[in-house]
DNA sequence: TCATATTACTTAATATATTAAATAAATCAA
DNA sequence: TTGATTTATTTAATATATTAAGTAATATGA
């Protein structure tokens, strides 16, 4: 019959097991600030800039803007962000974290990296170096 | 101020991505077949076997128990798949492609293999497989 | 044997993903 | 100028993810 490749000659699958592996050395310090993976792409993003256009926001959180609306919703009634309206432009929405969202994120700054350090001992930085080279190289050539 | 390293560098963040561009190159395909990613993660499982218990599925299928209910549920409702319990241990639930969900099956194969071609060809057949080989030892590294 | 613990799965509750449709503001064209 | 189109975001509907709690069957130990 026809079959199709292993698992372990499938690039989405191993994709989706390491982006699980890995994630999941991050999940339970980011639970314990109260933040899901997704809250987090948030504010480290907000943390990179004054203010951001929801659109773009949703770019580089990589969230739908449907997703991205709900979630904003949230994180503004935990009072770690805050949404205002352009006035040259109606239809936008900016978007901003607050101080306590600002203290938030530098709180799992320094525990995030420690995570991060840890993949590099168990990885090898040479190998970890090079396997990111290759991801972005992928993502080049696979975007749209 | 301490800040996180940027997205580039980000391990977690490229492999959400590089998962991002791989599927969005099957995503099309499959909903013309009436398939969610995760239905046809499910369905390629049970293709390579007669029968599985719940629990290894959920392994294989990379699908935690609660969602894999549902998805079995709803593949169940459109005669894919058939649920029957261990007469040995009712506690335990054997799920068995149908002959519909065998056709199902064959069809999407030469699709789905075809997409990966041309993905092969994008990136480089040696590419492709020293990023896969980097992937399989990341995962066995990091794996619990 | 019988209370207790474990196992395998399901239900529940909340959060996110995906696709389509809706809304409202801005732009464009005749 | 105004009707049609585009843009930016939100709402809606259905599917999945995650964590906790529940249920029923099985295994274990005094």
């Amino acid at each position: 019959m026809a079959t199709l490749r292993n698992i372990n000659r499938s690039l989405p699958m191993q994709l989706l097991l390491a982006r699980e592996s890995t994630m999941s050395l991050f999940r339970p310090m980011l639970r314990s600030f109260g933040l899901t993976d997704q809250q987090w792409r948030v504010l480290r993003v907000l943390a990179g800039c004054d203010d951001i256009e929801a659109f773009e926001l949703s770019q580089q959180s990589m969230i739908l803007p449907p997703s991205l609306t709900r979630i904003v919703k949230n994180l503004e009634e935990d009072r770690l962000v805050k949404r205002t309206t352009v006035s040259e432009d109606q239809r936008k929405v900016l978007i901003t974290l607050t101080a306590k969202g600002s203290r938030k994120y530098k709180q799992v700054v320094p525990e995030s990296e420690k995570i991060y350090r840890s993949i590099e001992k168990k990885l090898g930085k040479r190998e970890l170096d090079d396997l990111l080279k290759q991801l972005v190289t992928l993502n080049k050539n696979l975007e749209n």
